[in-house]
RNA sequence: GGCCCGGUAGCUCAGUUGGUAGAGCAACGGACUGAAAAUCCGUGUGUCGCCGGUUCAAUCCCGGCCUGGGCCA
């Protein structure tokens, strides 16, 4: 059985994922798109290695930031750690906010092989252009996505050159099952209280030194990886760059953080059967009388 | 005390030569198959400071009051 603790950043996730995989005698993997990159600490609010309490995880610093991680990536990875753990019956538990990531793991979720092609010169054109050929390659698709989705066009057009079907082609999984026994569990909260929690959350990043993490990280490894699209860090980049003030830096990742919170709120409500509990506790609970 | 400027959405502010009002941000709702902490879409939530007057009709004009700021005493 795999149990997925996910739902809204900063609701206490990894506290009730550990208290469950203590009680079980399971292992936790990751579904976090940040928490896989060794170099990001203080800005992802990753758990410390003596939060675990010696409980087995995987996936978590094992990606360097000057790598460009995919989401086929994760799947790969993280289906072969679960299938591995289930053939030792040892309990599931995933843990984290990035749905599409738990959405890859354990539905039927198809990532071609898919050979490098050269967009560039799709690059130079304006959203209207790049809408219009894509409607000539894959009306279906043209029609789903807004032309103003310019990243979504581009990868339309990338699936059709670069694994010659279309994106369109590729079924829809809507209310089907996953192909692995799972429960999908979030944290209860109160909206109001999430955001004053991210609020100070923030803060306190600020106080345990996201500044100067961001800093060394940049004199690093540059401003262009990946990785620093992360909340937290992209704002203390605009920050170190001179672009905004400390201050907008900081209610910036408030902000950004709270619409983030928001999404993924929408994205467990519509995509995974969810139950909504208040501890580990509550699901050893549910376990025992069903 | 006198003069001047302001009070309109949760915030910052537009606006209506009189016909009950709109932007940005916030908020709320939604989409989601290789960057997902990404990217994108939709929705106006309002005693237009209060009380009177003029008018068919006032957020707008007039008077008074309350209130914030500035200048002069």
């Amino acid at each position: 059985m795999i149990y997925v603790i996910t739902g809204p950043t900063n609701t206490g996730k990894d506290s009730v994922a550990i208290e469950l995989a203590k009680c079980l005698g399971g292992e936790i993997v990751n579904a976090d798109a940040f928490h896989v990159y060794k170099q990001l600490k203080i800005g992802t609010n990753k758990p410390r290695d003596e939060d675990f309490l010696g409980i087995k995880h995987h996936l978590f610093e094992y990606v360097d930031v000057s790598e460009d991680y995919s989401i086929a990536r994760y799947q790969s990875d993280a289906r072969q750690i679960i299938e591995d753990l289930i053939a030792r019956n040892i309990p599931i538990i995933l843990l984290g906010g990035s749905g599409l990531y738990i959405k890859a793991a354990l539905y039927d979720y198809r990532f071609k092989d898919e050979t490098p092609v050269d967009l560039s010169e799709y690059e130079k054109l304006n959203n209207a252009e790049l809408h219009t050929i894509l409607r000539k390659v894959d009306a279906a698709s043209a029609d789903r996505i807004h032309p103003h989705n310019r990243r979504r066009v581009l990868r339309a057009l990338q699936i059709y050159f670069s694994q010659g079907n279309k994106k369109s082609d590729i079924p829809v999984l809507k209310d089907e099952a996953p192909i692995y026994e799972a429960q999908f569990f979030g944290v209860e909260f109160d909206r109001a209280d999430l955001y004053l929690r991210i609020e100070k959350r923030v803060h306190r990043m600020m106080e345990e030194g996201l500044e100067d993490e961001a800093k060394s990280l940049l004199a690093r490894y540059g401003d262009k990886q990946q990785a620093f699209s992360a909340i937290g860090y992209k704002e203390m980049i605009e920050y170190i760059h001179g672009l905004i003030s400390k201050e907008e830096a900081i209610s910036q990742i408030i902000a950004n953080t709270r619409h983030y919170a928001k999404r993924q709120i929408t994205f467990v409500r519509h995509q995974f059967p969810m139950q909504w509990i208040k501890s580990a506790a509550d699901i050893v609970a549910n376990i025992k009388h069903g």
